[in-house]
Order: C-alpha cells, then sequence, then structure tokens
DNA sequence: CTGAAAGCGCTTACAG
DNA sequence: CTGAAAGCGCTTACAG
C-alpha cells in the first residue's frame, strides 16, 4: 500500500524514513553492529515497513563482490554430480550466495560461453566439473575470483582443486575384484579424462597382480541407466564372458542389473557388478551396489571453505585438496 | 599481455581503443546493427585486443533488465522435474539468459528466502514448482519481473502459470486401469497439493466407473528410488493385498518393482505399477514402466516465449498455458 | 549514425 | 558512531 506502487523501495527511501543517511543504511545491512543501538532500531523499522529488499545488481556493483557463484555441471538426469552440488547449494544458499546453474553439456564451447557469462556476472567464485580445455584455460587466466576444480586433482590447477585421485580409485576397484576372485573384467569406460584415469589405474593395478586381459568398451557421456541396456547386449556378444562388469557410474551399474537380472542372470554369482559414486540409489537397489563413495558434502565444505578464505583476503591454504574415496563392498560384486 | 594486468578492461577502454564515445560501443554491443559497418569492425577489433567481457552486473544496473532468470526446484535427485529443468536451462542459456537455481527443499521459508534473493537480483523472471504459500504470494506481488508457476494450473495465478490439470491425469490412470482389468489398487501419495490433486482425481473415476476402494499410503517428499523398499513391505502388511501400485514418481516406481521382483513377483502379471512423469528411465525399465508423460520441453519453451514477451513490454497471451499430459501404457501395468 | 551527460542503487574511504 | 561525496561500469533519452 505504498504510494508509489509501480517502484521498489531503495536505500535512500530507508534513510528517508528512519531519518539517517544511505551510508548508515548500508552499513546496518551489511553489518549490524557497527550501528548504534537505537539506529538500529529505527533502520529495522523502516525496513519492515517499506518492505525493502536490496538490489544486489548496485551492491555488487559498488563493492565488486557479488555474492554469487557459478556452479558448472555437465547435465542434471541422473548425474553423478548431483549430491555434491546439492550440497553445495544448500551450504551456499546458507551462506546468503547465490548459486548460478551452468550445464555445459559435452562440448567445450558450451563451458567457455558459461564461464564468460560468469565472469561479466562478476562472482566470486566458479567450481567446475568440466574438463579443462587450453582455450578454457586461457578465459580463466582472466578471471580474477576464485577458480576451483572439484572432483578432480589436475597437475597444475590454474586455482585450487577439491578431489580426489582416479587413478587410485581404479586401482583399488582391481585390487578389490582380484581379492574376491574376479578373473575376467569388462571396464565400461566414458569418454573423458577422469574416466580414462581410473581406467589405467585399474589396468596397471590389475596386470601388476598378474590378472590377464582386461576387456573394455565405451559409453557415451552422459553415462546413464538406459546405457545399461546396450552394454549387456554388447557383452553377450563377447567371445569371453566376463564374470564382473566395472561401470563408471551407479545408474549405469543399475542399468546392467536390471538387464542381468531380466536375462535371467543372477547378481552377483553370475555377473557382478561394480559402480561409482554411491549415489542414494547404490544402496537401495537390490541387489545392493558395490561402489566406490566420494564424500560430496565434504568437497562441497572444502570448496565453500575456500571460498570464503578467498573472500577475504586470505590465500588458499593449499591448491589441492585430496578428500579420498572410499570403496563400499555391497552384495553386487 | 596488457598493461595493467590486474584490472579487467571496461567500456571505456574499448571505446578509446576504438576511437569512439561508450554509447556507442554500448549500442554495437546490444544491437550491432545500428552502428556503421566501418564503426562496428574498429569496436570489434577493439573488443578483441582487450578480451572485455561486459560486466553485467553494470549493465543491469542500468538497464534495470538482468537478462537473468531464477528456476526454483525443490531438490536435485531423482528430481521429476530434471528434464523440464535440463530443457529451461539449455534454452536460456541459448537466450544469453543466466539461470539462478534455487533448491527450495521442502520448507516454505526456503522458498521465501530464494524469492527474496531473486528479487534481490533483479531477475526477469522466476520460474517455480514450489508450492506457494499466503506469505510467498505476498512477496510474489512486490515482484517486478514475470513469475512463472509450472507443472501445475492454479485457480488465479500471481503471474502465469504452464502446466496440466493433476486431478484429470489422476482420472486418466483411473480409466486406464478399470480398462486393464486391475481391481485392488494402491496409491501412493506424496504430500503435497499436485499429489493430492491426482489422488482425488483417481478416487473420483475410479468409484465412479464402479471400483471399490482405494487404498492409500503416503510417502516422504521427495519420493525417490529408495522409498520403494518401504512402501513394498508395508504393501505386504495389508489384509488386501493390492493388483497395481500407483506411485507419484517413476523412481518411485522403479523402487517397487526392483522390491517386487526381489520378493519374487513377476511385474505386471502378480503386481502392476504405474509412475509418473515418464522420466528418461521410464522407458529403458525392465518391464518398461506404464506412466504419464509431461512435455518438459514443451513446459520450457511455453515458460521462455513467455519472457520474451514480457520483456518485450506485451502481456501474456493468456495466464494459464495448458500442456496437457499423455498416459504411456507400457509393460509394467 | 554518434556523443555528452545523467542516472541506475548501492558501497566505502575520508573526515569528523 | 555517522554523513557527504565519489565512484562502481554500464544504458539511454536527448540532441545533433
Amino acid at each position: 500500500m505504498s504510494d508509489q506502487p509501480n517502484r521498489n523501495p531503495t536505500l535512500d527511501d530507508v534513510a528517508v524514513l528512519a531519518g539517517v543517511s544511505t551510508a548508515t543504511v548500508s552499513r546496518f545491512l551489511n553489518n549490524p553492529k557497527v550501528v548504534a543501538a537505537a539506529t538500529a532500531e529505527r533502520i529495522q523499522a523502516a525496513v519492515a515497513q517499506t518492505g525493502y529488499i536490496p538490489n544486489l545488481l548496485a551492491g555488487g556493483l559498488a563493492s565488486s563482490k557479488s555474492r554469487m557463484v557459478a556452479v558448472l555441471i555437465p547435465h542434471l538426469t541422473d548425474s553423478i554430480f548431483n549430491d555434491t552440488i546439492q550440497a553445495m547449494a544448500e551450504e551456499l544458499a546458507n551462506s546468503g550466495t547465490t548459486v548460478m546453474m551452468g550445464l555445459t553439456g559435452i562440448t567445450p564451447e558450451r563451458t567457455d560461453e558459461l564461464i564468460q557469462a560468469a565472469i561479466g556476472r562478476r562472482v566470486d567464485a566458479i567450481i567446475s566439473t568440466a574438463p579443462l580445455s587450453s582455450r578454457t584455460a586461457e578465459l580463466v587466466k582472466r578471471f580474477p575470483g576464485l577458480f576451483i576444480q572439484i572432483w578432480e586433482l589436475p597437475e597444475d590447477p590454474p586455482g585450487i582443486a577439491v578431489g580426489f585421485s582416479h587413478r587410485d580409485a581404479g586401482r583399488d576397484v582391481a585390487r578389490f575384484l582380484q581379492s574376491r576372485g574376479y578373473r575376467r573384467p569388462l571396464l565400461v569406460t566414458a569418454q573423458g579424462t577422469r574416466a580414462g584415469m581410473r581406467r589405467d589405474g585399474f589396468v596397471e593395478e590389475w596386470q601388476a597382480l598378474g590378472g590377464g586381459d582386461v576387456q573394455e568398451t565405451m559409453v557415451d557421456i552422459p553415462s546413464r541407466f538406459g546405457h545399461g541396456r546396450r552394454i549387456f547386449a554388447e557383452m553377450r556378444r563377447l567371445d569371453e564372458q566376463p564374470d564382473v562388469v566395472v561401470c563408471g557410474s551407479d545408474y549405469l551399474a543399475q542399468g546392467v542389473i536390471v538387464e542381468a537380472q531380466a536375462a535371467g542372470l543372477r547378481v552377483p554369482d553370475q555377473l557382478a557388478v561394480v559402480g561409482f559414486g554411491n549415489s542414494s540409489i547404490a544402496g537401495d537397489m537390490r541387489p545392493t551396489i558395490t561402489t566406490v563413495d566420494i564424500d560430496g558434502a565434504r568437497i562441497a565444505r572444502e570448496a565453500i571453505a575456500a571460498i570464503r578464505r578467498h573472500a577475504e583476503g586470505q590465500p588458499p591454504r593449499e591448491r589441492s585438496v585430496d578428500v579420498g574415496f572410499r570403496l563400499i563392498a555391497r552384495e553386487s560384486a
């Protein structure tokens, strides 16, 4: 019921109503303690009365901190990152930070566009799960905020990285499967560096332990539940039938299990399956899925802690934070 | 390799280098055609040379259009909205619009906070899947942009709505199941208005067609794959065993199917299952899941078309866009 | 087709 | 603890 229904109240309106300067209102809003108690009360009342909502565009421009963070993920459906991103988004919202969501798909061009957009919005940080092309790396150099790569630990990150060793994860899975007596693994590898490193780690360790040849098949990105059908059909045409299928995601593993069961195979007795990521479905599937747990909430916390330190002008504690991983042996292998 | 490596180039830098005013550069950037060809070329070169990335905070403040849209969804994991949101995010990115992602969870307070944040960022539109509390509705009144509710068609939307009739969807499912000869449905209903409307529609139609009692059980929001286990266990304790379980999402349906199969039941012969949403898993599950298809891409397109019209100052074509739905009979029922 | 200039709504040294 | 004032980097009537 204001006099000017078509205009959002501004700092000025609040200041006039409270009988102080805009500077004081601004201070109160950003750091209530620096203002005298009596003044604070008057401002508070004025804010309530006007229904003032600060213009964060103006605030960001003036302070050159946007309180906005870009999160770049490949896609939404059946994504292995969803739990991490969910934890991230909740944490960020709690600290008053807005999340700009970028879906990179699988083309580097889209990634570059999104990074440009993020820079244009002067985000405080970019959190990325995307691979870094050399062109993208060039762009990132011009980014004044904090660039955080998650779910991986590159040699020489342009900003910081919070992740784990995919190679070691691959090794652990190989060791585990050999110890369980499996002999003929089929590796389902998605394109992309990370999947490749897990593959390399797996093959290395498998053969170091005296395992024989490792069969492999590629799967499109994003690897999802529905791919299980094709993978299984392909597998059936192999000369030598594997005794365990190692998948790059739990969704894919779930798909393979469903197909195997539909074909009358018992999992894990006749065919074992391993997933990756410990998504929520992994523990609820029948049989429950043996997988590698990545602590998404921890990745989120570490990333956000780094953003906070960066905002306070402190240098990062370390350029690479290794959050590790944990093989979870369940029923499927 | 600039002289001032620590400063992002501004419009001014570009203007000086191109030998024109900032106004002209701005015009070129926003609408290249209004600038003379020769001038355009010089500006282009200057932009390239400086590596200029426009500050969208400043642009948004000056023009009072942010080219940013807030998308509010309950959560990310196993979400029935993911395909819609994915289509939306891609379309928006194509038109140079940034997506602010808000995870509302299930508390109205969080929704209100996110709407405040969106208003604070002066987003051009808010696209929401969240239920509208009366307090939220109050907030929305002060939002100068376009408020779009999707996946539902409220009586009297504060902005516009793009969705379908949940009641009719419930009715259609009831009719379909009766025609297939099912007699003892178990309805798994999530909290929330939309699920409630489907429930009402189902029961109405079921009984209008001479069906008997309808058994029901509630499930927590978000309804997800893992809930299938509990639902199935509960079902087994019922005095009268249902012949079909009607679920509020395909993920939940998938969970019930997995549990039923683990218990040795054949789906659909011994227990049929119906999902909702036609998520990508529905067509790939074994058996494939009978479900209700919602055209998420169409919802996305309609929403974005409305935003575009709004940006051009045109009034919305209609306050409610009914995109309908389509029952897809597959193997599971 | 282009420029000079005001203005968008904040923040933040600086001074008191 | 508070205010006056400059400035953040754009856009956009207005005039020519």
